[in-house]
RNA sequence: GGGCGGUUAGCUCAGCUGGUUAGAGCGCACGCCUGAUAAGCGUGAGGUCGGUGGUUCAAGUCCACUACCGCCCA
């Protein structure tokens, strides 16, 4: 006999990395992810934006997170008939790329490489740019990520860069790019800038100075409210010979290059005399320590606020510098509206007293804050040093800035302005490689005026959804409402250069948009040239006669990604905004493909490509390039720890797949918190997820395969649901009630939720369907109750297969392969190709949902009532009382009684009603109708009510009755619904209560009960020894046995029941024959013995 | 120094607009089931909800202050 084919393939213990390579196959060999791209699409596209990653690295487990959340929703969309372009991205440029390759050289400082050298330098920069992407592609494959990687952007070719020109030509034509200075930290002897990453390793403790010095201030020149105020405090001006405000540095080099003394607009300073130097003004709060300094008292004469000081002039120590380098003709000069070009008092918010005086001593071109403030005075740069940190000021000349301190000091000294040198220790940084202090030094740089924009860029942002909202008022509404301008120049060599183009005396620039305006300049053909440095800058070209070479600077790589939108699809624009002769289809693509309704990344891209994305489209678009947005919380180790090489706690991507599955990976990611939190990430983990939601759901499908090969069912005609019975009715409305949450969930963008939803459906199915309806799969003579069963697993594992799809891509892909395919030729090839499932209004019977809910809550209790009885389950019980706090779920019970007994073992189920004899009740108040409508008498009527007969209340709300009570001689009236009552254990019963649900157990087990009990020890024994035996789950056996005292008489009165239990064909007293297993204990002993017939 | 987030059971996390006895999973202990079986299931123990003060009839939830952890910026 030919042994016929088995209608499903047989699934075995889960072997779920096997499994995916398997998927990964079926993949490649069908090119299911190239059809998933061309299928229909009624609904139009929906727009993802791949944030590019740099390849340069290892993916690692917050890649994973990352591509995990980008994939999710995509293929969830594409289920529900949208298309979407998954265009891979790489980010190519930047620092990152450039360390990697300095030190795989050997190379340090590349302040003036000759452009041979450069073209050396970018030529590995852009073979190490894709050092590991084979790594990438395989991981991004592996993980079950669908993207689009063979035409994927790559920022640095030159398609991309062009239309990054492009971009920059229309904010140049608009007036949005300026050149100003900028503050960079230098490495100063290499005078080579720095990035905060570079820095913030080099952090150590140091000895500095601390200097007091006095600036004499002009009285001539003192503020109307500083005169007002003195005067009302009984000071008279003239009388302060002398005077000057007291004012603190730790970089004594940087006064010659002092402009400003800057105090903060609320602080209370104090005109003081001291003993040693006459009048002072400083911090109030600093009086006494200062005094310390100089072991003298200083005496508090006045008080002023330091708004009133705003303006006053003062005597800068180093008065000639500004002169010697040019910036006035001579010293005090004015400006033309009759202020002071500089050396005033200016208002500062960052300005403190815990250290110092209280005025800061403000030198613009050695640091940021003082830059602004510097800007906000119209006040001119002082460069005491050059940009190698040799003093150029000063007879301190040539001396490197760090050494020049203590020449300064004596200098200070000597000009009388000195109050006190000392030493303070703090923190400093140092660039590691040189050994050298860092410098701050403002350097000439590039900006986009991005602060004009505040408000739109506030205003557009108000249009995106984030996830988690808080970010969006947060920390990138404060983002945005604090900018400054976007400073996009870097004097690097592996970017996109900027296309600036100054003419050598330096009065003109050109700004170039494409490679063909270029060439038009330039005179010739530049088609075909590679647009990094050094090519571009050997362009040069001739304008109004005078010669124009490119500026030396790169671009910021985050305006490379905030491109992307535009760069992806080679958009070339004239000035007009329309698309470029020959570009049209470039400009369709674009058109199609903006703005995004999505884009995920991990929260560090706030600042990043998050910000670059949104400030691009807003200042030449005016709106928001993205829609939604998913903001990743890190990832850390499972102590909390930031998870780096050097700690050793990374966990590593591949092998987690390789021992776990994608899919478990996937599947912790997506509902192990909030995607906003950090999470905390370890193999335990994923083993949990893989166990507790891949295993339950692996468990049900593999049931159904064992039964459906043996039973055959007709999976292709399907009874209707109506004419199903009502345990498969309640199956099916819990589908469709899950449907519904999963949709509704993916709709917000909520994987978590959808995630929670899905589990806590297949713990149900598992649980409490398959559980209770095992029998009807397994020997079950009633054939339309058997393919009701059969048809109605089958639908609900089909439909979690599509459920589960975009979550976990290949178990959802195995189910679909092993239970549709076979059944339906039709169906799609894929799980991936189908259809997102529809909720059937008709088929969500909610009352039934109701009643199921009270049944499992009740099988709860129950458990929990005989747990605490002692008596084990196949002991059977003779009767459970039971109720519910609705008349509806009390139906429900009365309804599913049957099931109910059999679950729990007990031979009745009695429902009880509302006011039953049995029943005593607690009443309690409804609070959230009560709370309102009576406020502080809520703990008055709490304890009347507590007070009160149960039942009688029971009896009185049954009749619909409301119910009145005296309250500090006030009748209050309750209405029905504004108690709540709930059932009490009655006496003599093993029961468990809980919010108005009952389950009490009646512990009483007589004879019949007993023999039964028994019976069921004898079913089990032998049900034992037929796996002992090595049988199949449907041979037949003979049974022989001997028996004495309660077992002889369990199986005379139970022994047709245990034939049927274990297919035994004969039960026969006699010598136990064949395979023998026996049992003694108190009640007697018994011995069977086996034979397959 | 500023901004944002977090702090709930041994661990990982839920807890909607304030409302009855704060939940889940894992782990632990105990038990059940035995034709999904080198699986499965249940029950139980375990929490002063970081701290203090306030608002309220009622606070894990709202407000103020504060401590610690993390991230970003300076």
């Amino acid at each position: 006999m030919v042994e016929e084919k088995k209608p499903f393939q047989a699934v075995g213990e889960p072997n779920f990395p096997r499994l995916e390579e398997e998927v990964l196959r079926f993949w490649k060999e069908h090119r299911i992810f190239a059809k998933s791209d061309g299928k229909e699409a009624p609904k139009g596209e929906f727009v993802f934006y791949e944030g590019p990653p740099t390849a340069n690295g290892q993916p690692a487990m917050h890649h994973v997170l990352a591509r995990a959340f980008k994939d999710i929703f995509p293929r969830y969309k594409t289920m529900r008939g949208y298309h979407v372009t998954r265009k891979g991205g790489w980010d190519t440029h930047g620092l990152p790329v450039e360390i990697a390759v300095e030190k795989k050289l050997g190379v340090l400082g590349r302040k003036s490489l000759s452009p041979e050298q450069i073209a050396e330098f970018n030529q590995q920069c852009r073979e190490w740019v894709f050092a590991n992407i084979e790594d990438w592609n395989r991981f991004t494959e592996r993980m079950g990520m669908w993207l689009d990687l063979e035409n994927a952007y790559i920022t640095y070719t030159n398609e991309y860069i062009e239309s990054v020109w492009n971009l920059l030509k229309r904010m140049w034509d608009r007036g949005m790019i300026v050149r100003d200075y900028k503050v960079v930290p230098l490495s100063p002897r290499i005078s080579t800038t720095l990035s905060q990453n570079e820095i913030a390793d080099g952090y150590r403790e140091v000895d500095d100075p601390s200097v007091y010095v006095r600036f004499p201030l002009r009285l001539e020149t003192t503020p109307k409210p500083v005169r007002d105020s003195l005067e009302a405090q009984g000071i008279r001006l003239e009388e302060l010979e002398g005077l000057a405000i007291l004012v603190w540095t730790t970089t004594p080099w940087t006064l010659p290059s002092n402009t400003l003394a800057a105090v903060h607009p609320e602080m209370d300073y104090a005109l003081v005399r001291s003993p040693s130097v006459g009048y002072l003004v400083l911090a109030s709060q600093a009086v006494e320590r200062v005094g310390a300094l100089r072991k003298e008292g200083l005496e508090v004469l006045a008080h002023l606020r330091g708004a009133e000081m705003e303006g006053w002039e003062y005597l800068p120590p180093f008065p000639e510098v500004c002169v010697e380098l040019g910036v006035v003709r001579t010293q005090g000069e004015r400006r033309e509206d009759g202020k002071p070009v500089m050396h005033f008092i200016a208002l500062a918010e960052f300005v403190t007293a815990e250290d110092g005086s209280g005025v800061a001593h403000q030198a613009p071109v050695y640091g940021a804050e003082d830059l602004e403030i510097a800007r906000k005075y119209e006040v001119p740069l002082l460069f005491g040093t050059d940009e190698y940190g040799i003093m150029q000021v000063t007879e301190e000349r040539g001396k490197f800035f760090k050494d020049a301190d203590k020449g300064l000091i004596r200098s200070l000294k000597e000009r009388g302005l000195l109050y006190h040198a000392g030493q303070i220790r703090h923190r400093y940084p140092f660039h590691d490689r040189t050994g050298d202090p860092i410098l701050y030094f403002a350097k000439p740089s590039w900006y986009i005026k991005t602060s004009n924009f505040r408000q739109e860029l506030y205003e557009n942002n108000e249009k995106i959804n984030w996830i988690p909202p808080h970010i969006k008022h947060g920390r990138f509404g404060n983002w945005l409402k604090d900018n400054v301008d976007w400073a996009i120049s870097r004097e690097r060599y592996w970017g996109t250069p900027l296309p600036f183009w100054v003419s050598e005396d330096g009065s003109e620039y050109i700004c170039v948009g494409s490679v063909k305006e270029l060439s038009e300049l330039a005179g010739r053909d530049l088609s075909g040239i590679d647009l990094h440095r050094p090519y571009v800058d050997e362009i040069t070209f001739v304008k109004n006669g005078k010669t124009f070479r490119r500026v030396p600077e790169v671009l910021d790589v985050w305006f490379d990604s905030g491109a992307m939108p535009y760069a992806q699809w080679h958009l070339m624009l004239d000035e007009k905004g329309q698309p470029l002769p020959g570009t049209e289809e470039n400009y369709r693509l674009w058109r199609r493909h903006f703005p995004a309704d999505y884009i995920c990344e991990a929260i560090d891209q706030t600042r990043g490509w998050f910000y670059s994305l949104h400030a691009i489209s807003t200042l030449l678009y005016g709106e928001p390039c993205f829609k939604n947005v998913i903001c990743l919380g890190h990832l850390v180790d499972e102590k909390g720890h930031k998870m780096s090489k050097s700690k050793g706690n990374v966990v590593e991507p591949l092998p987690m797949f390789d021992k776990y599955g994608a899919d478990a990976v996937r599947w912790y990611l997506f509902t192990a918190s909030e995607p906003g939190e950090q999470k905390r990430f370890s193999e335990r983990l994923v083993q949990e997820a893989q166990r507790g939601f891949l295993g339950t759901l692996w468990n049900v499908y593999s049931f159904f395969v064992l039964y459906a090969n043996l039973d055959r069912p007709n999976l292709q005609s399907r009874p209707e649901v109506q004419k199903r019975p009502e345990m498969d009715r309640w199956l099916v409305a819990r589908l469709q009630q899950l449907i519904e949450q999963v949709t509704e969930r993916l709709e917000v963008y909520d994987a978590r939720g959808a995630g929670k939803a899905l589990e806590a459906f297949v713990d149900e199915l598992s649980n409490w369907y398959v559980r209770r309806n095992r029998r009807r799969f397994w020997k079950n003579e009633d054939a339309a109750d058997r393919e009701a069963a059969y048809a109605t697993l089958w639908e609900a594992l089909v439909t979690l297969a599509k459920l589960t799809a975009p979550f976990t891509p290949f178990i959802a892909e195995a189910l679909w392969q092993n239970l549709v395919r076979s059944v339906e030729p039709e169906a799609p090839e894929s799980v991936h190709l189908a259809e997102w499932p529809e909720a059937d209004p008709q088929l969500k019977d909610t009352t039934l949902l109701t009643q199921m809910g009270a049944v499992v809550r009740v099988v709860g209790l129950a458990r929990s009532a005989r747990a605490i009885s002692g008596v084990k389950t196949r002991m059977p019980l003779p009767r459970l009382l039971t109720t519910a706090p609705s008349e509806t779920e009390r139906e429900g019970l009365s309804h599913f009684a049957d099931e109910i007994a059999e679950e729990l073992n007990v031979k009745q189920v009695e429902v009880l009603e509302l006011g039953e004899e049995v029943l005593s009740y607690r009443v309690l108040p409804n609070l959230p109708l009560l709370g309102r409508k009576y406020g502080k008498r809520v703990p008055q009527i709490r304890a009347a009510l507590a007070e009160l007969d149960g039942r009688m209340v029971a009896q009185t709300v049954k009749a619909g009755r409301s119910l009145s009570l005296e309250i500090e001689g006030e009748r209050v009236v309750l209405e029905p619904s504004e108690v709540l009552l709930e059932a009490l254990s009655p006496e003599g019963f093993t029961a468990q209560e809980e919010e108005g649900y009952l389950a009490a157990l009646e512990v009483r087990i007589d004879e019949a009960l007993f023999l039964e009990g028994l019976a069921r020890d004898l079913i089990r024994l032998v049900q034992q020894a037929r796996k002992e035996m090595g049988l199949a789950v449907s041979d037949r056996i003979h049974l022989t046995y001997q028996a004495q005292g309660k077992y002889a008489e369990a199986l005379r009165q139970h022994g047709s029941r245990l034939q049927e239990e274990t297919l035994a064909l004969s039960l026969l007293e006699g010598e136990p024959a064949g395979f023998v297993t026996e049992l003694s204990d108190e009640e007697g002993t018994v011995r069977f013995g086996l034979s397959k017939a």
